[in-house]
DNA sequence: ATGTGC
């Protein structure tokens, strides 16, 4: 390892490559184990990569770390995307004063409002919620061919401006193409793997298990006129209730990414191909070839899905508000992801971005925010950390120039989940959600969800700000939580 | 992360 700065670097053998870069201080390095490393230096010497970078967020992933940045002009990676095809957060600001949390009561009723009508856990579709709310087939598709455009959001009783609140409202297909979508969706349900597609279609709407979250908020912005500012900008408002989503493509990412895992392992295996590291996990195909063709395709379709599913949540949460808080007016403050690759100019040369545990921080002034919200600003980063130390909302500085216009994702995993079910004490983290006062849908938190089983938040944070890759706009201070409520453990 | 899947 070479210290540059508060960046430090990992120089893979060989010196035909630039290094990894690594952005995080002493304290952040040492959470690193050497399979994460060895991810990250197989990553950068695999065919067409030009960089990497390691987020303080980083730990073991499917072939590269979660927490890392991959960048080709030529080549395209499905491991460095993920299972979890745009794995995102969003955020609802609404007009409820801060005060209005201080009453458990109400916040239960939020909850319950809530989870009525988004379902979480395993396999959970959108099936207890009204007829009106219940999604068609054709809107299905359409979600999943055109993203959030203004029919399937008219459909789905989601405000069509909030498309303009989106890192990319929707994916087209390796042609720049809707059709080449259709066509794609077409021929894959005509294959068994897509049997289930019905019922798919009705987890428009929910969130899932594992890491995925919503989370009630109170805004605290920070305290200078710049960030207030940009928080203006941003429709973030002090002091007012916000909700916070975590979650991404369900069942259909899940299946289009493992078919395509397993489809290019086959071709690999068939043609002789070395894997990159010798992880099957770092399969990859040139730009260009029908299979890279197909792999954009398919992200493509997960990734419209998981737009269109993070829409249809926030405007259920805005009408669970309703309910209890009649009046309650909301909007969509940004929706970003931290799970896809999407084409950007990396040093003049049109590229392949791959964000894997990894967000977009485009500062003000980035060519590609003209005509948008945030031009002047950079757009909003938002940042999940724990329900008690809170989650961030960033906003890029020119800095981030350095790390592929990124920053990390969260705090990411510090311990396991096998180890932090056997480890962690269910009573003290119990006790610890009282005694803080963020109430929750389970009756036992997770205990691998637990905030011990994460990295210090603040101490991630630090790195990212002490690289002036982003600063701190607004913190995030969580008062109810809504997780997958059945009890995994015993 | 996940219909824990020929």
């Amino acid at each position: 390892m070479i210290p540059t700065g508060e960046a430090t670097a990992i120089l893979p053998a060989g010196n035909h490559h630039s290094p990894v870069k690594v952005f995080g201080n002493e304290k952040i390095r040492a959470t690193f184990d050497d399979l994460c490393l060895q991810q990250a230096i197989n990553s950068r010497c695999a065919p067409g990569v030009t960089e990497v970078v390691l987020n303080p967020d980083a730990h073991c992933g499917y072939g590269a770390p979660i927490g890392c940045v991959l960048a080709s002009p030529t080549h395209i990676y499905p491991g460095p995307v993920g299972f979890d095809i745009k794995c995102s957060m969003s955020l609802l600001q609404t007009d409820v004063p801060a005060d209005a949390m201080i009453d458990k009561t109400i916040r239960r009723e939020l909850i319950h409002a809530v989870c009525r009508r988004i379902p979480t856990g395993m396999g959970k579709g959108a099936r207890d919620v009204p007829k009106s709310r219940r999604v068609e087939e054709k809107t299905g598709v359409a979600a999943m061919t055109d993203g959030a455009s203004s029919d399937v959001l008219a459909a789905l009783g989601v405000p069509v401006a909030w498309a303009d609140r989106c890192e990319d409202a929707f994916h087209r297909g390796h042609d720049g193409s809707a059709d080449a979508l259709r066509q794609r969706l077409y021929y894959l349900r005509q294959g068994k793997t897509f049997s289930r597609f019905r019922s798919t279609v009705q987890q428009l709407g929910s969130y899932g298990g594992g890491n995925h979250f919503g989370e009630c908020e109170v805004v605290d912005v920070v305290d200078d006129n710049e960030s207030r500012q940009i928080a203006n900008v941003f429709g973030l408002r002090d002091q007012h209730v916000a909700f916070l989503s975590h979650c991404g493509s369900r069942g259909i990412g899940h299946r289009l990414a493992s078919g395509q895992f397993k489809q290019l392992e086959h071709k690999f295996d068939q043609w002789k191909i070395p894997y990159p590291g010798n992880d099957k996990q770092l399969v990859y195909a040139p730009i260009g070839s029908s299979e890279a063709n197909d792999y954009i395709d398919d992200m493509s379709l997960g990734a419209n899905f998981a737009t269109v599913n993070h829409l249809l949540i926030n405007a259920l949460v805005l009408e669970a508000f309703q309910e209890i808080i009649p009046g309650t007016t909301g909007n969509l403050v940004y929706f970003i992801s931290h799970n896809i690759a999407r084409q950007e100019i990396v040093d003049n040369r049109e590229t392949w971005v791959h964000r894997k545990g990894a967000t977009r921080a485009f500062p003000a002034g980035h060519h590609a925010l003209k005509r948008t919200p945030f031009e002047h600003t950079g757009h909003p980063i938002l940042l999940p950390g724990n329900p008690q130390a809170g989650s961030s909302v960033m906003v890029g500085l020119p800095g981030a120039k350095e790390s592929c216009y990124s920053v990390n994702h969260g705090a990411g995993r510090a311990l396991g989940r096998r180890r932090a079910i056997r480890e962690l004490d269910q009573k003290q983290i119990d006790a610890s959600f009282d005694s803080a006062d963020i109430l929750s849908n389970c009756r036992r938190y997770p205990r691998d969800e637990a905030p011990a089983a994460y990295k210090d938040f603040e101490e991630v944070l630090r790195s990212v700000k002490q690289a002036g890759l982003a600063k701190e706009v607004a913190r995030l201070r969580a008062r109810f939580v809504i997780k997958d409520s059945s009890d995994a453990d015993d």
